[in-house]
RNA sequence: GCCCGUGUGGUGUAGCGGUUAUCAUGAGGCGUUGUCGAUGCCUCGACCCGGGUUCGAUUCCCGGCACGGGCGCCA
């Protein structure tokens, strides 16, 4: 266990899990405690109020006699939401009636007040409730975020998002990576592909940079070795779907002296760290995001760490396998999210598809002259990572040949000279190196079972959406 | 950009060419209660916008806007 860090402030001594974890100890103890009301019962002479911190939720219970009757009926009158801060000693709470039968639960600790104070009232009527069992809509949701957040399973989600990258972080680190930052201002549409949002740098046109790509290559040419970047990326793609944005937050890795074979093996044991790590100590924020599928009529989630060394489907390999199901598709020829879904049923968790033909990847991408398709065409070290039909990652060993590279750019049809500061970088020595990119919210999609982006960040930023 | 669909109280829904517009949740009031999905009684609150058809449109038609689903685009 972690050393206990304080979590009393200026405005209470206990965070209210404590009360809950250490109530044993801390009975007939005067405590002062802050949170969310999100409950109050009893009009007359008592009042209960189910009172919610970041940390957790307590009871407390008010009684004409214990409290001044103004703050009683201030109390009684408040508002949910509206925030208050009571002081009080903590006592165990008479055990609920259960129906018979049913196990009697285990002892919780409940804050008897002797002062109460609000310290900011709630607006009525709330544009969604936080505790209500009604379905809310994701637009309203969105526009909402800050109550939506509220909702205990939408934030299970985002202490999970946290948690992938906590764990993501000290998995890499472990394995020797270094955290770099790049630029997110850049001079030229570079790398031509995807559209970037233009911008104004003082009196220069700049743009959004789309992704770390060409910065985390020339930290490693550099010397930095291995490098990760965990940063937003930006796309003015007008793509309207359940697993894309505009704005989204990429986990990038770059390693030298490296293949795409290293760097599949580096991403499978991170994220199989991430799981394991979630498994074994988060289970409460999955318990929590059950809860409520539970309601919702949806199956429960697990986190099981996936096996290692995770399936290879190689480019030809799923075209086979595509072709088999009867399915229209030849050698070149990109897999589609409807071609996604015949490997998804064979592979239906996380699998890599490697050896991509080299006309269908970047420029930077590297190919050994020796291989190549039945049909003779060129294969590539581009590698995609799949869970299911979804896409997770686009990774890839880098071509750290100078010449290969112009020849690369020529043959897609680029001018050498646009990309000269990219290609300075190899021209006084280089070493082979790969790496890849990950989508952070499609990670955390799968760990969550949402079926929507946007449920995983935020503030999503898509085509119509720009606030809040 | 294409195809399909949906806009009804704060939230989520039912429904209809003429209704007192359904239900849940919520909000307000009063009462009771060591409550805990509190509870009993009372009250409040809605047909996206514009045009058309019609005696009459929330309902049918057209347009707009917004949203949802699927696809495309997508290092």
């Amino acid at each position: 266990m972690a050393e206990p860090v304080p979590l009393s402030t200026a405005y209470r001594t206990h965070a209210l899990n404590e009360i809950q974890a250490n109530g044993a100890f801390l009975i007939d103890v005067e405590v002062t405690v802050c949170g969310f009301m999100e409950a109050n019962r009893g009009k007359g002479k008592i009042c209960f109020v189910d009172l919610r911190d970041g940390t957790g939720k307590c009871q407390i219970f008010l009684k004409e006699g214990n409290v001044d009757e103004t703050i009683l009926t201030e109390i009684q009158n408040l508002s949910r939401e509206s925030t208050i801060q009571v002081r009080g000693v903590v006592a165990q709470k008479r055990p609920p009636k259960v129906k018979e039968g049913e196990p009697i639960p285990p002892p919780e600790y409940e804050v008897v007040a002797n002062h109460a104070s609000v310290l900011a009232q709630a607006e009525t009527p709330l544009p969604l409730g936080v505790t209500d069992s009604v379905h809310v809509e994701l637009d309203t949701r969105l526009d909402n975020r800050f109550l939506d957040l509220r909702r205990k399973h939408v934030n299970a989600i985002f202490n999970l998002r946290s948690k992938i990258l906590q764990y993501g972080r000290e998995h890499l680190i472990k394995e020797g990576f270094k955290e770099m930052n790049s630029p997110k201002i850049i001079a030229a549409a570079a790398e031509g592909g995807t559209n970037l949002f233009p911008m104004k740098y003082f009196d220069r046109d700049a743009y959004l940079s789309q992704s770390p790509q060409l910065y985390k290559q020339l930290a490693v040419l550099g010397g930095l070795e291995r490098v990760f970047e965990i940063g937003p990326a930006f796309r003015a793609e007008k793509h309207d779907t359940y697993r894309h944005l505009n704005e989204f937050v990429s986990f990038d890795i770059e390693m030298a002296w490296a293949s795409d074979e290293d760097v599949m093996g580096v991403q499978e044991r991170m994220i199989h760290h991430i799981w394991s790590q979630v498994a074994a100590n988060e289970q409460h924020f999955v318990d929590d995001i059950n809860a409520y599928r539970l309601t919702q009529d949806m199956e429960p989630i697990e986190v099981i760490p996936p096996t290692i060394p995770f399936p290879r489907v190689s480019y030809c390999d799923a075209i086979d396998l595509i072709q088999q199901s009867g399915q229209e598709i030849e050698w070149g020829d990109d897999i589609e999210a409807h071609h996604a879904d015949i490997i998804a049923e064979k592979h239906n968790g996380f699998h890599f598809i490697p050896r991509w033909p080299m006309e269908m990847k970047p420029f930077y991408i590297y190919h050994d002259e020796n291989e190549k398709s039945v049909s003779g065409g060129q294969l590539s070290r581009g590698f995609d990572l799949n869970y299911g039909r979804d896409e997770m990652t686009s990774g890839g060993q880098r071509e750290h040949r100078t010449e290969i590279l112009r020849s690369n750019l020529e043959n897609m049809g680029l001018e050498p000279r646009e990309f000269q500061f990219y290609i300075d970088g190899f021209r006084f020595g280089a070493p082979p190196h790969a790496g890849w990119g990950l989508g952070v919210a499609r990670l955390t999609m799968v760990l969550t079972g949402s079926r929507n982006v946007r449920e995983t960040v935020l503030f999503p930023r898509d085509r119509r959406r720009c606030t809040p």
